[in-house]
DNA sequence: CATCAGACTTGTATTATAGTTGTCTACATG
DNA sequence: CATGTAGACAACTATAATACAAGTCTGATG
């Protein structure tokens, strides 16, 4: 069996990198070229595959660095909206409309399989302009160690921090009806975009439920598909029974 | 009974295959032919044997390798809508509605850099129920090659087979409006789902354009999010300007 | 303290070579 | 006529070797 080398180059670096402390420096590229007696164009190659795992990353005349953010995040180069509305200067509130334990509709209880949860519905503000409506639900047992200003100065994943571990979104569209048409200030019928998410903890039940809703004309999801694109038809659609 | 040689060759390389891992190289033809004791030829019309079962897959200049998983898809767990219809016994078809060579709209100009676009629109249909209208546009150049009945036929990623590399899609929400109400059989007004998908070629620069619009009572997206959770907030979500 | 030269780094070419597949022609054999 | 052998050539790939541009750091110099 054949081999290439800078595949088997890769291998070896993805190793020790995984191995190696974050922002730590590689030798040079001629370092390692001497050191795998290879030329410095497959040395390269090879660092160029890792840097495509997102291991590392490089900066001209300084050198190869052990990425800081070990955990590549693929599944889209956005952050999360607080921070892209941090980072370009705006100014982000939040409004809490509603906090109450009760029992949950049906939908929800289905998921959670909680018998009481708590409701906390709030609006977010980017600007002094509303762009969404949020409801989360969580069991009652969890909800009960925090207040209603807990939850007025916190996002929720800082009060839960650590414990949650993956999430299943779901995507769809809606229009306002004069409760939320209301809260957003868009008139009755316009198009909003809805969105479900399930939030598990780190064992993989989810503990966290919460739906979202977007004035369409102001917002939009964007998905980065880096590899093979599969069709030209949407990727993650799904028909709903 | 007369064994013809090259389907000995290609049921033993058949076997090798199979043990092997995924990408790995084969030894070249000429290796394979001393080992064998036949000709390239020979060697090589039981490779392409191989090949057509899908085993293994060659490139010029590199080599025979054995053939990775269709696609990676990382990205969600869902495949495509079509697999997905296909796999739930569902009819898919596609009706080709308009087929023009023309000038592109400013926002499609803006993307592709094209004089002149081919603007593809057709209906899908799952059961002979419409749940989707899609445009494409791509360069006239890359265009001229196809006829109606190509597209009528094919969907558009196998025409572009290997030229495809990667995509940005962004998802928006919309209401119906006449137009588009008549050909999904929703009443005006109805909320729907709006992709739009810039899809770029193996040198990353964009060929492909292409909105998609979805009745929401019938459609969602759903993104599954594996690693940490950094905020409540969905993910991939951006405010417009 | 500010500045500048020099050593070292990555980024990006070019050229060369050996090895590989893709394709063709010519010929032999049953 | 299907099957197999032998050979030649084009196109492509991986790799090496080299050179130069451009960014980063360090330390000497004034």
């Amino acid at each position: 069996m054949r081999s290439i080398r800078y595949q088997e180059i890769a291998d070896e670096l993805r190793d020790r990198v995984r191995n190696a402390a974050p922002g730590s420096l590689l030798p040079s590229e001629s370092e390692l070229s001497t050191e795998f007696s290879a030329s410095r164009v497959t040395v390269r190659r090879a660092l160029e595959l890792v840097r495509d795992d997102g291991l590392i990353d490089a900066r001209q005349g300084f050198g190869w660095f052990v990425a800081t953010e070990p955990v590549p995040q693929r599944l889209e180069s956005l952050g999360t909206i607080e921070a892209q509305l941090e980072t370009s200067g705006r100014d982000a509130q939040r409004r809490v409309l509603e906090f109450a334990f009760e029992k949950p509709p049906a939908h929800v209880r289905r998921v959670l399989g909680a018998a009481k949860v708590l409701r906390v519905k709030r609006v977010n503000l980017a600007d002094g302009e509303p762009f969404a409506v949020v409801t989360v639900w969580c069991p009652a047992e969890l909800g009960e160690r925090f207040s209603l200003s807990d939850v007025e100065r916190h996002p929720f994943y800082e009060l839960l921090d650590g414990k949650l571990r993956g999430a299943t979104q779901t995507i769809g569209a809606d229009i306002a009806h004069a409760d939320e048409a209301d809260l957003l200030a868009v008139p009755i019928g316009a198009p909003l975009l809805k969105c479900r998410r399930v939030t598990n903890d780190a064992d993989g039940r989810p503990i966290l439920m919460s739906e979202h809703l977007f004035p369409a004309h102001r917002t939009e999801f964007v998905v980065e598909l880096p590899n093979d694109v599969p069709s030209v038809t949407p990727a993650g659609l799904r028909l709903v029974e």
